[in-house]
DNA sequence: CTCGGCCGTCGAATCGATTCGATAGGTTGA
DNA sequence: TCAACCTATCGAATCGATTCGACGGCCGAG
């Protein structure tokens, strides 16, 4: 068990061939005759030998079959938004059968990005900020030096990286159009965290000047380009109970100033707005009408479902993935946008009439 | 841009030091001068140098700093269980400071393992199976083969690899305790999936001889050893969804038939039999007890707080990423069983008078 | 003034494979 | 029968670093 293990090399001795013959074996080589092939696997089986070593391979091939997925933050706050994982599934979905893995570079509990002590010491084909991406990212710099072709989902944009998105902005707009042909004059928007800090509260110009996620800037832009400046209020995370929270603050008040819709950033955030209406006694649509963003799976929403614009994320994550794909083998993919589309549902309706 | 990236070579050649000389300068020996090490450095930045390669140093050093996290089945299923996600959660949080990254082996479509095309591809100093494992996997014998140790997490037993896991039995027969002392005599069980074959419906010896799953055994064992054989129905998968659709066909009955209790193997599926429950009109605890497994938190499911058995997920995580460290060191660490605490909430009570 | 020791630097072997050009042996056509 | 060709196999260079033993020069001690 501890003995070293065997090399090509002593497979190849005990077959009596040449080192180079047994690796045209393992390269599935047609040019090896049935006989010696035979040999060469017997004599690898009698040794235990488990196969090239993927260092090796590596080295001499320059590729590792390893792309980063960087997703900024722990993986247990990451994890718990539906589109980080329908994102990264898709990018596996793609890059699963291509033998290429996908190595997670998750931040920790301070600094957003990964750290460049760790990126330094893995072999990366390519990199993709899956769920984050600040655009000063230190670990960014770092990947460029390093010649990593890098993908950014919703994430920084620069000349060198091939930018995958949706349409933010234009969905945004979308919803607030939709509100602002039911009446609603009095709207406020929960906002995803503007960046990685634990803040929350309402975003005041000065916070409003920090933000440092795309996706997060173009839905803000998308609704205020329909209904002009509204107020916002930031979640300290993309969660539930963060949307509640936000909520709350923005909903414990009389009718008469209390916003009679609400546009919420993601639909997470969504349900901790429909909580926070139910908790506080206020119908939806009736006194109050909801809209999120992302379109995904809330089961324990039901029976209502969610006024939203409704994002193909998996299919963002499969473009992804075949972008990575294409910069592995030195392509240069397009960047690509993706269309969201305006699913009604039975969170909004008519503002109420004001009194 | 498309030239090649220097080396280190390069950067010693134009700092006039020899290529090892460099080499200490990157590896952080003391035994350099300043003016030496300042004079590679400058090379460096000149060159646009991003430090060693890491493969080439994996080659020598025979450690690539990765491990694999084989997590079974299509990420977006996976990680739809907030347990492996604090799992996973744990393992990084362990294994990040220390430099190694977690590399995501999940399978495919149809095999519940990775394929072995992808791991003989990749670098991996460990290995963990942390939501899964079949005890035949062919991946394990291909990692057996390699070398690579082997850290299972509720899964497969043998005697080459590390175990962490919980009381799992203990833990299900103090939930089947409660229920007995609660006066439940018919209770009846919401399987996980004994093996990933999308089969859901009422387990019979046949189906419960194919278990694969441990935890899933040891759970039923618990279950059994307190309450002797109780009917079981078994979900196609660890989710909300499949847990109310096995509940309505345990539930959907006349009083007199119907049990007073369900225990389901986590708290997922505790979850879809409470929305069975709520479907069907029946009270909690007032008709029916409800168990689930896990303590993970589901905030949707307030005010109701689920009786169920707490694991400490996250620690037994760290423990798998302590465990896996300590293997790639060289030591080889004991195996590790957690505790697991009742929790009893407010979706138990008496079992209703039989009529 | 000279010799032992130490510090900083260098050479060369090594990690385990891939890959291309060369070669030996056998076949085929004229 | 011999040249021309194939084909299966082999040698050797190469990928980019790490690491250990050796070496040269500078210092202090005798």
């Amino acid at each position: 068990m501890s003995r070293p293990r065997p090399t090509l090399a002593a497979v190849a001795a005990r077959a009596g061939v040449a080192l180079s013959t047994a690796s045209l074996v393992y390269s599935g080589s047609e040019r090896v005759a049935p006989g010696t092939r035979e040999r060469v696997l017997g004599a690898a089986a009698e040794l235990g030998y488990g196969g090239p070593d993927p260092v090796a391979r590596s080295l001499r091939s320059r590729r590792s079959g390893i792309v980063g997925a960087v997703v900024g933050e722990r993986l247990m706050y990451a994890f718990r938004d539906p589109v980080a994982v329908l994102l990264l599934d898709g990018i596996t979905e793609v890059l699963g059968p291509l033998g290429v893995g996908l190595l997670l570079l998750p931040g920790d509990r301070e600094r957003s990005g990964p750290s460049v002590a760790q990126l330094s010491r893995v072999p990366l084909d390519a990199a993709v900020y899956a769920t984050c991406g600040l655009e000063d990212d230190p670990a960014l710099e770092h990947l460029r030096r390093r010649g990593v072709p890098v993908v950014a989902v919703e994430g920084p944009v620069a000349d060198d990286l091939v930018l995958v998105g949706i349409e933010d902005r234009a969905g945004s707009a979308a919803l607030a159009e939709h509100l602002r042909d039911l009446g609603h004059r009095r709207v406020a928007v929960v906002a995803m965290p503007l960046r990685l800090d634990g803040t929350r509260g309402p975003v005041d110009a000065a916070r409003r000047s920090l933000v440092h996620y795309r996706d997060v800037r173009e839905r803000l832009l998308g609704v205020e380009q329909v209904l002009g400046s509204v107020p916002a209020v930031e979640a300290a995370a993309n969660a539930v109970e963060e949307g509640e929270r936000a909520a709350r603050a923005l909903l414990d008040r009389p009718a008469a100033t209390r916003p009679t819709a609400v546009v919420a950033q993601s639909d997470l955030l969504a349900a901790g707005v429909l909580r926070a209406a139910a908790a506080l006694g206020l119908a939806v649509p009736g006194d109050l009408s909801v809209v999120g963003f992302d379109g995904v799976d809330l089961p324990w929403l039901a029976p209502a479902v969610l006024t939203t614009a409704v994002q193909p994320t998996q299919e963002k994550g499969r473009a992804a993935g075949r972008a990575a794909a294409a910069l592995i083998e030195g392509r240069r993919p397009d960047d690509l946008v993706l269309p969201v589309e305006l699913r009604v549902g039975t969170t909004t309706g008519p503002a109420p009439a004001a009194r």
